[in-house]
DNA sequence: CGGGATTTTGAAGGGGCTCAACTTGAGTGG
DNA sequence: CCACTCAAGTTGAGCCCCTTCAAAATCCCG
């Protein structure tokens, strides 16, 4: 993720550490530290709702079941991002999981002290309402992907997506350990699938792997993929 | 769709009219009026962002593109709701369209007196903030529903939102007048299956049809559909 | 070394899309 | 009032992408 400073660029900020300087006074008194360990469910669906989360290390996918065997991750949370927001002015029960993918510490603070925080906090709130804007046209885009574009666009799409979050190691690949499951559930198809996928793009010098970890050989034939005209 | 006071009860509240309240003197002093024809376009993906619209009368679908001749509605507009705030914070870029499905009268404030109402009174930025929070809610599930449930329970689905959203003729139809493309691009589904699985339906005594309209005959069975056991 | 979880590969089946034809209906002009 | 036209509704057939199931191979960690 790119470092950035103006509260404009909200197209990077996904209400990051930079961010965080008009509420962390009120976090810091409030807020709860959890630790975390990977694969370890930090709220289900259907519970009632603790508070808002932010992650202060590691990196959290928030989620959502189909039944007992399906999922689609929806979104990964790393360091600094909030997550457990939507569940503002519901129903008092999250509609969406997250979980630990690898370990870290966690915050939260109760929804009261955060509803009655952004009341105050007029720039607070303005912040949140930008990143709800962005994080609706994420989703919405998501949602048409799921519906029109095929599985290998959307591996393609989820890879970048990846990249731009997570950005790469020193060697060049995506920097997040990812299992193969958890990278099937964020594009929205089945392991089986999405390893042929992976398999193909391999083949064709698209992608480059070493273990679980993955590298973008050609960007520009990746981005091709997730295009209409394909 | 319920008549309700409270802005507590988010759920049914789409910054209604009854909303209103805390934005209108703003509006009226800066809203310019459109009247727009059925399948008019307001605005296009790709567009320049104009500013942040709400309905006065009619019916106005929000939708995404895939090629040509793809389309997914994300949501429909009625009257009293607002449209186009996914711009807020963005890049100036429409990235949805929104187009008229009835005859109506929309208005628009442009997005800087929009953003500059937004930081001054708290009170509607915080209603705001509420109802992105739902609409995110609502997103998310359709997003999950397009991965997992099959085209029967998305349609079951799409019919009970708009039971919900537009209410009932009194002879019991769904108070809508839709195309079936428009109801197949709801569903995320093509017009053809559509057509089969509402055929379907109605055989089975779920769904009742006159002419483009339908009547849920029996909702208990419908909303079984939308259920992951099935 | 053993065993459970991943990875890898194959084969089968189906749900939904595509295409194409026919029917119905509404509007239009003669 | 009727023919014409064009859009929308209706139905059938084929097929393909993706899922599902199943089994073998490999990895990994106690």
């Amino acid at each position: 993720m790119k470092k950035i400073t103006l509260i404009e660029d909200i197209e990077t900020c996904f209400l990051c550490k930079n961010c965080l300087k008009e509420w962390l006074p009120a976090i810091l008194a409030h807020k709860k530290n959890y630790k975390v360990k990977r694969s370890e469910v930090i709220f289900n669906e259907g519970d009632p709702v603790k508070g808002v989360f932010f992650v202060n290390s590691g990196v959290v996918k928030v989620h959502k079941r189909w039944g007992a065997e399906k999922e689609l991750i929806l979104r990964f949370a790393s360091s600094g991002m909030i997550f457990g927001h939507r569940a503002l002015g519901g129903d008092g029960i999250y509609s969406i999981s997250a979980t630990a993918i690898q370990e870290g510490i966690v915050s939260y603070v109760d929804m009261d002290f955060f509803e009655t925080t952004l009341r105050v906090n007029a720039d607070f709130a303005y912040k949140l309402l930008m990143f709800l804007a962005y994080d609706l046209r994420v989703s919405e885009r998501k949602t048409r992907n799921l519906a029109h574009m095929p599985v290998k666009g959307r591996v393609a799409e989820a890879l970048i997506n990846l990249k731009d979050q997570f950005g790469l190691t020193a060697e060049g690949f995506i920097n997040i350990e990812l299992s193969r499951q958890d990278l099937a559930s964020f594009a929205g198809a089945t392991y089986e699938t999405v390893f042929r996928v992976i398999s193909e793009l391999t083949q064709d010098d698209l992608l480059e792997l070493s273990g679980k970890s993955i590298k973008i050989a050609n960007y520009d034939k990746l981005l091709k993929l997730t295009e209409e005209a394909a």
